[in-house]
DNA sequence: GGCACTTCGTTGCACTGGACAAAAAAGTGG
DNA sequence: CCACTTTTTTGTCCAGTGCAACGAAGTGCC
């Protein structure tokens, strides 16, 4: 809209995506992938590279026999970093991630008082503190994403209701910042997550993705050609109450069979610990049984795969997006569950295009510190210009 | 991207965006509404009044006691129009609308020989010549938009395909472009229909909006903020095989229960006929007999709401747009049915904010035309300073 | 009527950022 | 060392916007 204020990001967003998604790559090729003319990609590289975002990587493509060499740029990992806290029901994720989504340190905090939530939210704070100091002492923080499941109001940075945490209304963007002295954003990890499949995972080609996330809550995030899909009220992608689940289970909502109350970790466990195939309710427990080769917890997941195969079907069909993601703990560790949970889409889905379009997440165990991150990532790649002069962690 | 080529218009866009939605508006309060500067109104005003897009309406608003008066602008309906041809089953409905999507001429063209798809063109094409050169021979006609239901390849102005016709892959848009020398637009109905309800309709005001469209296909279409999306394959909104009808009932795609199968015009149409409630299966008779006071009619066209109203519910779940837009006979027709369908959401949906973001269509039984014209206006509206040179009907 | 006052609309000027074209750079092969 | 090719950079122009100053068009007071 406005060039000199607003819109300045727009090309060099550009620029910068192509980078991203085509590794080292040439001038003249950022050009064509974008369809800026040579001269506008040198003079946005120049200044990407003046903030220390792209840097020069001679060398790292062959000479194709004629004319003058490529001179490649790439994007810059080794000058800066971004903060991500995913909150969670027992415990906090901490992340430090690159420039290319890649987690460089992790660390998870388990709650002391998880209805305490300053101090849950200054620990987390100060032991993110220490784990730059300690790893990447060198890198340059540019903000930190906040990530949690529940409903997140984006614009004021509150998470305005946990139900498990039963944390209501709390200014999580303020407390954070204030403890940090970064940038901090956020928003729900559903919604961060497919951006970051859409960035840094194997989505990164599509236009249009919607990302199924099944944990202990079940959510949906959507992305178009316009970008990720808040929805009304922060809440679109409302798959977790859909009659898709098992008509006998009761859903607090008030109603039977909804996905959340059949699929989620919790109930799913709670199944299979009842059902004898794991001595105590957890869900990794039953991951864990599965990869050993525990036929029972095997096709338990399976069972699941196919649930979450129907949600993913009928995504398919309403939104019909490129591709569609999902993030859950079968599907990532087991091939069976993958398996079983693309036989499901193609046979309820009346549009999805191949098999080859449900894909599982891209980011094995890191799920969360990478969703937490990725909320101040999406940021730098919308409008990378626009970085905050870097401040340091901790003051 | 291109200020000089593809992006020129985005401001003027706006410009006349906001004039439409704001009725005749002062300059001062366009600016505040688009956020451009005063001057760039102005300079945009000049542009757009240039084309015959805009023009001075003065003394059209109160003076407000000091100060320089307004001079306000609106909208200019008296020198260009838009045709539309809609593509049904039995007949094509031609429509000229002006640029507030007002329709001011219409005409039903019942097919001759619905199989020879160039007959028909070439007749629509020939009947709306003669329908401008009758009814609006001093308006120029900037285009011609298509809706039809089906497949729509928007890109190819190709009717891909559709089932009720039997044609495919007939390329709409080249035959009408050659046989009345306008540029033509293509698209399906259910998207037009949306894009309509947000230029002129109720919704003007949503930035989302999810359009659901019940007649002899159940099609629906998502609006956000980032535009129309059509989907991978053109194919976003595909509602019509949703399993939210009734299981008794066949469908064509081989399952059971599928919506279009259950609640279709001819599916309900055919129910109320042989429960002896209307003499043949029409549902223009239905709806004529309920608005007569037919009970029995209108408990039918209720039912029918009801179950629409769950198809609703699961788009304000997943989707959660602003508004929900409900083109069906009943609910355009009769409050009991707009009653039923708004409480059926309301109990159905888990996020629906209000009984009142879900509507009957704006456009009541010019539907179709509106729909069709849409097509092309939606164009010009997104990029106003891109009109080709207004050429004249029939060559 | 003339003049202060208020608000609306327009014009002049500087700036941003992109396209286009020409020049420079950096290789190979003769 | 030069011709040749392709990539990258630099110089110039232009569109479109914002800012600020200015002109315009009313009211109300004297």
């Amino acid at each position: 809209m406005n060039p000199g204020v607003a819109g300045r990001g727009t090309a060099a967003a550009a620029v910068l995506g192509a980078v991203l998604r085509h590794g080292p790559v040439a001038r003249t090729t950022i050009a064509r992938l974008t369809g800026l003319s040579p001269a506008a990609v040198t003079r946005n590289c120049a200044a990407l590279a003046g903030l220390g975002l792209l840097t020069e990587v001679a060398g790292s493509l062959p000479y194709r026999g004629m004319g003058r060499p490529h001179s490649p740029v790439d994007v810059e990992t080794g000058r800066h970093l971004v903060a991500g806290i995913h909150i969670a029901h027992e415990y906090c994720t901490l992340a430090l991630l690159d420039l290319r989504g890649r987690v460089r340190a992790r660390l998870r905090v388990p709650h002391r008082d998880p209805d305490d939530h300053r101090e849950v939210l200054a620990t987390a704070a100060d032991r993110l503190v220490r784990l730059h100091a300690e790893h990447l002492p060198g890198h340059v923080p540019l903000g930190l994403g906040v990530a949690a499941g529940g409903w997140v109001d984006t614009e004021a940075g509150v998470l305005v209701e946990h139900a498990s945490l039963g944390w209501r209304d709390v200014p999580v963007g303020d407390l954070l910042a204030a403890r940090t002295g970064l940038p901090v954003l956020v928003d729900s990890h559903a919604r961060a997550l497919a951006r970051a499949e859409q960035l840094f995972g194997a989505a990164g080609h599509h236009g249009s993705l919607v990302h199924l996330f099944v944990g202990n809550v079940v959510d949906a995030a959507i992305i178009t050609g316009g970008g990720t899909h808040r929805g009304a009220r922060s809440a679109a992608g409302g798959v977790a109450h859909l009659a898709l689940g098992d008509p006998a289970i009761e859903c607090p909502c008030g109603r039977n069979g909804c996905l959340e109350a059949t699929v989620s970790d919790l109930a799913w466990a709670r199944r299979a610990h009842e059902a004898g195939v794991i001595p105590r309710p957890s869900i990794a427990d039953l991951g864990d049984a599965a990869v050993a080769g525990n036929a029972a917890a095997t096709a338990l997941l399976v069972e699941r795969a196919r649930t979450v195969g129907r949600a993913a079907a009928l995504l398919f069909d309403i939104v019909n997006p490129d591709v569609v993601v999902v993030t859950e703990l079968g599907v990532i560790r087991l091939r069976e569950c993958a398996d079983a949970l693309r036989a499901e889409v193609a046979a309820t889905s009346r549009v999805c295009p191949s098999p080859s379009a449900v894909l599982p997440s891209s980011f094995g165990l890191d799920v969360l510190g990478v969703a937490a991150g990725s909320v101040q990532l999406d940021a730098i790649y919308a409008d990378p210009l626009d970085i905050r002069n870097p401040i340091r962690l901790g003051v």
